[in-house]
DNA sequence: TCTCGGTTCGTAAACGATTACAAGAACGTT
DNA sequence: AACGTTCTTGTAATCGTTTACGAACCGAGA
């Protein structure tokens, strides 16, 4: 099928294309005009050429929302609200995930951006480094950044508190009676990475709990598998009654390493996640998390981009997502008698199994 | 930052604008012609409009892919493996989700692709009829079906057999010794839920085994918490050693609920889902489910739309990927000793669990 | 009938790139 | 020195819209 130009209809009713155009466009036009053009647009299944309409306007009606990776459900939340939002606005969008291969991804993406395509860019970068904040802005459209920023930068973004959001696990595990809790963290150098270490020292010492190296693990991916690994590594070499791990995924590999190791979450380790993602409800026992609110991020990251669009003057606006504990039965309190010594990860679960009746 | 076009250039170079994107688009060029206009094009920042540029050369460089619902797993595979394929083709992706609200999303994200702003389509419905067949077949651009099409209809399409999945999974659970096989589907209506209703009846007459209403439940959507309810009404009301649900998602929640309802998996019921997604490893235990090779076919419909770009008039392919049995520990074989008459899921666990000393 | 707001419409100039064409430059050959 | 080739370059047309501008038209008031 041949795409039909204004031109084709104009020829089809008679008038000129700039007649077709104010008639297609909703402006005033004569009633016999706009219905005989109607009519013929419809008849020719005439639709406008996107490209000479964004030529002209000067806009793409398109926004370019980049991610790190689509296996991450925090940042398919993040997507899927931005996208409610844009929709409907009005707005296509024009997506792209800068996956593992960090330098090409991000550097071809954002080398596209530039060339317009796009009238607005929202990007949830996993590393920030000072290289990616001058490109964004130096950008030719507007940028809203999800996640964190330089003191400072001229950048619209929309941030959670992922310290706090630590803070709030940890408050709830040491309320649980919980003293020896272990931390898996992803790559340092990242932003969550980074953020949620903060996060866990500072609660270990607010809350005055061991501070030993045996508890933390680094690992080079925010993935199950790293979480599993990690736990396995922790609970041969370390003593903990609970863990907490920097995202929902690594939390079920947790769990899972450590049912296999023949302990029961949570009577005898109680374990949190990290962005309440929806796996949480499927995983048994449901996992605790702190829920980030990705989907609202992602709606809010819209929103300012929306907001800039309009009004390219307006303030920079930095809006705080706060996080929100969403407990489940990976913290139940039954069955917890406290921290003592017989909690060490390396007992058999049999004695544990006894005590239960006493609850 | 204002951006510069080809004219700034030209001028900054002393050339003309022929020169200027004929050097830039590695046309041949004097040495110092060419150098000087780089020079000049990079110290302006300069870079393409790429509207003018696709009104101009008729193509827009992007894809758009058409997805139902970004909460579901299989289609975030599929999006990924198209984006791969596509992106080191030298395409930007174009997504939407057509989501729940039918009619609209669908209507929008059609009208607008044939608006012209994509070179080509990769849709993968949920539903498929036949005005969207023929929306299809008329589009200005090429298009690929992910899914099921009516024999003959001229599109470039990628299935998998849904049935013939189906078959597997009810094989697989025939071998292990069970009879009483329990099957929720999602709505009919929707090209998933209809095949593997087919599916079911196909081999649960193949293999003699019970056809009984009590055993099928139908629910409005392919979500965890419909496939709990249905898990949870089935048990109740009927009688089975054996559940099959029409996606990971479902088949997760009926685990949960039969967990809940005090039936161990895979003992008691072993438990079945289909798309393999990531989620089967999350789960415990590990959930059973037949592959569609969901990322795969979604690298397979994007090189399916390269290959229709590079040659319009190449015949129609279809393409089918062969589903695969990926047997984990919701059905693993130990503990069961085969279908009687205390197999009913009414049973206390009691009489079950002290069975198990006997394997 | 003439004039005067107000509509309605067509002409034509953009928007920023690509590219056919022809002209000019450079060079080798005879 | 004249000619033919090959390279390099600029002029200008073009892609399909949108929209400023002014012409034509219409009915009403004087």
């Amino acid at each position: 099928m041949v795409r039909s130009t204004l031109a084709d209809v104009a020829r089809g009713a008679g008038v000129s294309v700039a007649s077709v155009s104010r008639v297609l466009n909703g402006l005033p036009a004569s009633i016999a005009t706009r219905d005989r053009v109607r009519e013929v647009a419809h008849s020719l299944g005439y639709a406008p050429d996107l490209a000479a309409r964004s030529l002209k306007i000067r806009r793409t009606e398109q926004i370019s929302v980049v991610i790190d990776d689509l296996a991450n459900p925090a940042y398919v939340s993040m997507m899927q609200g931005a996208e409610a939002v844009l929709r409907d606005a009005g707005y296509r969008i024009q997506f792209s995930s800068i996956g593992s291969d960090s330098d090409l991804g991000l550097g071809t993406a954002l080398h596209a951006v530039s060339r317009g395509y796009a009238d607005g860019l929202i990007i949830c970068p996993l590393r920030m480094n000072s290289e990616l904040v001058e490109t964004l802005r130096h950008a030719p459209i507007p940028v809203v950044v999800i996640g964190g920023l330089p003191r400072g930068t001229a950048i619209d973004n929309v941030v959670t508190d992922s310290r706090l959001g630590v803070n709030l696990a940890m408050d709830h595990l040491h309320q649980l009676g919980r003293r020896r809790i272990a931390f898996i963290d992803g790559p340092l150098g990242t932003n969550p990475g980074d953020r949620r270490l903060e996060g866990y020292r500072s609660a270990v010492e607010r809350l005055g709990l061991p501070d030993e190296d045996g508890l933390r693990r680094l690992t080079t991916e925010f993935s199950y598998a790293k979480g599993a690994a990690a736990a396995a590594d922790l609970i041969v070499n370390s003593q903990f009654d609970a863990l907490l791990a920097a995202n929902d995924m690594m939390a079920i590999g947790a769990m899972h390493a450590i049912a296999r190791a023949g302990l029961r979450v949570p009577h005898r380790v109680a374990v949190v996640g990290i962005d309440d993602s929806e796996m949480c409800l499927y995983s048994s026992p449901p996992l605790t998390s702190v829920s980030l609110g990705s989907r609202h991020r992602g709606k809010i990251a819209a929103r300012l981009l929306l907001r800039r669009l309009a009004r390219p003057d307006a303030p920079i606006k930095r809006v705080r997502e706060a996080p929100r504990l969403v407990a489940r039965d990976s913290t139940s309190a039954r069955d917890f008698t406290g921290a003592d010594d017989s909690t060490s990860a390396r007992d058999s679960t049999g004695a544990r199994a006894k005590r239960r009746g006493q609850t």
